[in-house]
DNA sequence: GCCACGGGCGACCAGCGGACGGTGAGCAC
DNA sequence: GTGCTCACCGTCCGCTGGTCGCCCGTGGC
């Protein structure tokens, strides 16, 4: 297996759509297959429609089994991902930026400091089929709890668990622990984001910047 | 006189189509007008024609005067513009700038670090009518120049003044200076940028980009 | 087998960064 | 007055960052 996440966690990949895609990993991208090439590629303007008509060449993709709320280190049961995963996404999209990078700087292009729709256009033609933009935009926050105070969101992880709670309601409950670090730091958001090495790249959501301002506001009137 | 440029210049204005703005200057933005109120006066949807029709309400501002090639401190003559003005439209630009940052922190929206297309409609609609995106676009790099090396600035403005060049040849001149800046420094242009107080708020011209990696592909192939 | 729930992600959108070249100002004669 | 040079900046364009909600996978019964 040379899925990039293999080389630092002991993750066990959850979902089976990810397993047929082991043999194409993050490492070693091939040297002809360039960004401006895989724009290129997507010139076939054909809309995609939304439902399937018969004697279509569809070709759909399943969807990724849906996220639950899991423990540290526990694994998800059935057909479901758990959370440990899903933040390891987020690391996968970190290897893929450098890269990314890494192509930009040889080739003399303007180089991204943040995940771009190019890196997520690089994940995908690299195989991992199983990241997308919404999906990563989607979960940021709960990721950057992850990255910011990992005790407190291990113990969400635990609570939101046991109270049986679905993904939903621990993603929103994601929220609150970050607006109080961000009280606990003048409110700047942005610079919480910056200075923590993996949260850096990616954009602080529109929400959570949103809420920061409205308690702002409230205890400050 | 309360344009912003006074505070710290000893500039005099040049440009008979500025005077009429002096009243309505850079400091104090009124309250009300928000980048968001900015936006949706602009929903006329209209597109402009390119010439002028019989009984056509244009109201066409007068275009500006060219810039001529001057030396530090010297006043264009005629209806032309100086080197020196044009580089304080950029130390303008980066007023606005921050005045368009006071305003989304204050507001709890995304902050820019850089002179976006948001900082150009600010400075146009508080009185700054003579500044456009593809003029300041047009002459970042020898703006660049002037804040990396005025020494070497000064010179080939003095030099092309003497040789009668015009601004286009003079222009076309400033890319050569800071491609050897660019190889002092590891062919790190983005990064040259970004460690200069001043610079690091504009964006790498894609011009110069290439140029430096042409170079540098030159020297070790 | 069937149904109700809930969330994955295709597709859309306003607006962005970037570029070009037609007007028409400007000066020389 | 005339002509012709050249650069200002209106306007366009391929994408971006950001979002919504349709569709359908899923587990319980």
């Amino acid at each position: 297996m040379n899925i990039a996440s293999c080389k630092d966690s002991t993750l066990i990949l959850q979902n089976s759509n990810q397993a047929q895609f082991c043999g194409s990993g993050l490492i070693g991208v091939p040297e002809h297959s360039s960004e401006s090439d895989e724009r290129k590629a997507d010139t076939n303007k054909q809309k995609r429609r939304r439902s399937k008509e018969p004697g279509e060449d569809g070709e759909d993709r399943p969807r990724e089994h849906p996220f639950i709320v899991t423990e540290p280190g526990e694994l998800a049961r059935g057909k479901k991902n758990g959370l440990d995963y899903l933040f390891d996404l987020y690391e996968q999209c970190g290897k893929f930026l450098l890269e990314v990078q890494r192509i930009a700087k040889e080739k003399g292009e303007k180089c991204p400091t943040k995940v771009t729709n190019q890196v997520f256009r690089h994940a995908k033609h690299n195989g991992a089929v199983y990241i997308n933009k919404p999906k990563m935009r989607h979960y940021v926050h709960c990721y950057a709890l992850h990255c910011l105070d990992s005790e407190q969101s291990n113990h969400l992880r635990r609570l939101y668990k046991e109270r049986g709670e679905n993904v939903g309601a621990w993603r929103q409950a994601c929220y609150y622990p970050l607006v109080a670090i961000a009280r606990e730091n003048n409110w700047d958001i942005e610079g919480i984001f910056n200075r923590n090495e993996k949260l850096k790249i990616w954009y602080v959501p529109t929400k959570l910047r949103q809420l920061c301002h409205m308690e702002r506001s409230k205890e400050c009137p």
